[in-house]
DNA sequence: AATTAATTTTAGATTTGTCTAAAAATAATT
DNA sequence: AATTATTTTTAGACAAATCTAAAATTAATT
């Protein structure tokens, strides 16, 4: 069985969309893709027949099986890309997102494994999410947010909370990026804005809205 | 202006079965896409309304200055992608072919670049077809068919004129491929057949259909 | 030159994915 | 419980790309 594009898109969505619990909603859907809720509707409809969803009328969707596992393939690829345009292709961080939501959907499966193996099999993406492997399987990453860092632990920025434009770049303004060793120095109750501090630079404050986008790990 | 996957193939299409002089006509056309003269009736008036190629009723079309623009990029990404997967991946030379036809649809006008860069701006590509330059310049290939090299003199292969599965298998069995030494020793006129020989085995003999199959360059 | 053959175009239908507007169902308030 | 608001679905239309069958044009033969 082979997938649209547009098929693949909407899986997609529906599995960053759907929690433990609950079914993922109509309107839900039709933000995240940028569509109207009686194309959604449609799609739901088309999804369920080739049974990668379960849908009943009203009720939202939920990915089966099978729906999982696409999804996860296209996951797969969407972070692989970016992983090698980062780290072969010398891109930035902040601009490889649009063009991993072309290339994820390059059918091969020997390219994936092929790409996967030439870049050393890397379980993480340049901005800190899990690759899933060949089976789906994905590293758990012991990441906290850096609002909830205690004081004077060093840590390593691991993954942000958005890749919105505007987040990366006030990233790039302050030279933070996956990789920058920091400590919270001190927190202020008034606005809960934090200070931190990286190596070799004087220390600085960071807004709660940003302290909250940013993901790290104790090293 | 972008345009769809599909405007593209018959950009790609037509800028192959473009010849200096003659127009490309519908039937060919239809034969090379697999699809019907009717659709291709339809699709040479859309791409006439987006300026990219000149187009007569029952006159076939020519692509524009525009049309052979794209056509060059189009191209462009193919065989650098090509290249990507023999020389980077570890692909096969014969295994690239229909993995190039999906990527070479993707936009992103700096990936291009960099992966040219990276690649060390190769010049022809894992068939031996010239790749064109950043402006679509392709450098021109001193390639001569098999079939017309002299006797005793030195060679290697640097292009096929087919990417047909069975050419490629009837090359791998036996150990012909991109950058083989070889010279001909010997052409029997009863069947056009030739004589050839190796470096390190025995000369034994190839069919005229396959001679005329396999361009080289004398070294 | 007239007839036949081949090519190409039109006409009309189909599939996929989308949209707007109206109807139906569900959820939230009074 | 009844009313109002929100969400979701249906109905109907549209654009893109395709197809088959029939008509029109051009090319090849008698
Ligand atoms: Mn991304
Ligand atoms: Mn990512
Ligand atoms: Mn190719
Ligand atoms: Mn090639």
């Amino acid at each position: 069985m082979s997938f649209t594009i547009t098929e693949e898109n909407y899986i997609k969505a529906i599995f960053h969309l759907q929690q433990e619990d609950g079914n993922v909603s109509t309107n839900a859907l039709a933000a995240e893709l940028h569509t109207k809720a009686a194309s959604v509707t449609d799609m739901l409809k088309k999804l369920k027949l080739k049974k990668l969803l379960s849908y009943e009328k009203y009720q939202g969707a939920r990915l089966s099986i099978e729906g999982k596992k696409l999804a996860l393939a296209i996951v797969r690829k969407h972070r692989l890309w970016e992983y090698f345009l980062v780290d072969t292709l010398q891109f930035g961080w902040d601009e490889v997102h649009e063009v991993a939501e072309e290339l994820e959907h390059i059918s091969s499966k020997k390219l994936v494994e092929k790409l996967d193996a030439f870049l050393g099999f890397p379980r993480f993406d340049p901005h800190g999410d899990p690759i899933p492997d060949s089976h789906g399987k994905m590293a758990i990453q012991q990441q906290v947010n850096l609002i909830d860092l205690p004081l004077n632990k060093p840590a390593e920025v691991c993954g942000v909370g958005s890749q919105s434009t505007q987040l990366l770049e006030l990233l790039k303004h302050k030279h933070i990026g996956i990789g920058t060793r920091l400590e919270v120095k001190k927190t202020f109750s008034f606005d809960h804005s934090i200070e931190i501090k990286i190596r070799n630079q004087n220390s600085f404050t960071i807004s709660q809205q940003l302290a909250q986008a940013l993901f790290v790990k104790p090293v």
